[in-house]
DNA sequence: TTCCTTGCAAATCGTTTGCATAATG
DNA sequence: CATTATGCAAACGATTTGCAAGGAA
């Protein structure tokens, strides 16, 4: 499955790299759509999953019914607002953290995990007029 | 918002209670509706999004396109099996090992966190035959 | 009688897909 | 020319919702 260049394609990755706000495909819809009006969502959500497969990109899903896209692949956590819906990446002391797969008592095979972090992020425990 | 007896939420609580396998909304509403074939999909949609919010039962968005539901809101793990799709419980030493929020460099609020484990479950090991 | 709950069907939402056309290598 | 990518619209699967009727307090 050889790659062939595609403008709307880099248009995804280039707007995906500026962003560190994790956008869903529907933003990324919209925003790329300025600087190529022709693009359709069919073309993002494809290219979404293509380079998500790759492993260019990283799809989250943060179970808010859509999933999110985050250009920054390299191993970090990810944070949700309860109130707002924002995430934010989080930077722990070492990824060493997260729980040992061998203190699990588990007759399987575990190769990967995923955590996600909730609360109220800055702004919204500033503003807690809740 | 007081709530008033129903025999079909009293099914799905029970029918939760009994397995321990995870099920969909789906599964639920088949299951459900063998003891009441009268009861319809919105019935048990509604009915687990009350359960849920009343904290009565868990919702667990495993990112696999469909949520499922979990009687045991004990505090535990689960283990997604990348092949057959099962869910299960995962049992730790105590869930200390889990990151502790203090490490996080980061100005908001954490209340919560959520960690899903991937990769092959034992019966998938054993029929390696991938 | 009040108002929570239901069954049913239509509606919504996010995402995927088929197909004919356009662009890349 | 062979192949990959695109735009468009229709199709999809999961979940939600409006509404009139039913059941509990």
């Amino acid at each position: 499955m050889a790659l062939k260049y595609s403008r709307q394609r880099e248009l995804i990755k280039d707007f995906l790299r500026e962003r560190r706000d994790h956008p869903t495909a529907d933003i990324v819809y919209r925003n790329v759509r300025l600087l190529n009006p022709n693009i359709s969502l069919g073309t993002v959500y494809r290219n979404l999953a293509l380079l998500t497969d790759r492993g260019e990109i990283r799809r989250l899903r943060l179970g808010d019914g859509t999933d999110h896209f985050d250009a920054d692949i390299s191993p970090h956590y990810h944070f949700i607002c309860n109130k707002c819906g924002c995430v934010q990446d989080l930077q722990m002391d070492g990824m060493a953290d997260i729980p040992d797969v061998d203190s699990l008592h588990f007759k399987g095979k575990i190769t990967g995990r995923m955590t996600y972090f909730y609360g109220l992020c800055e702004q919204c425990c500033q503003n807690s007029g809740d």
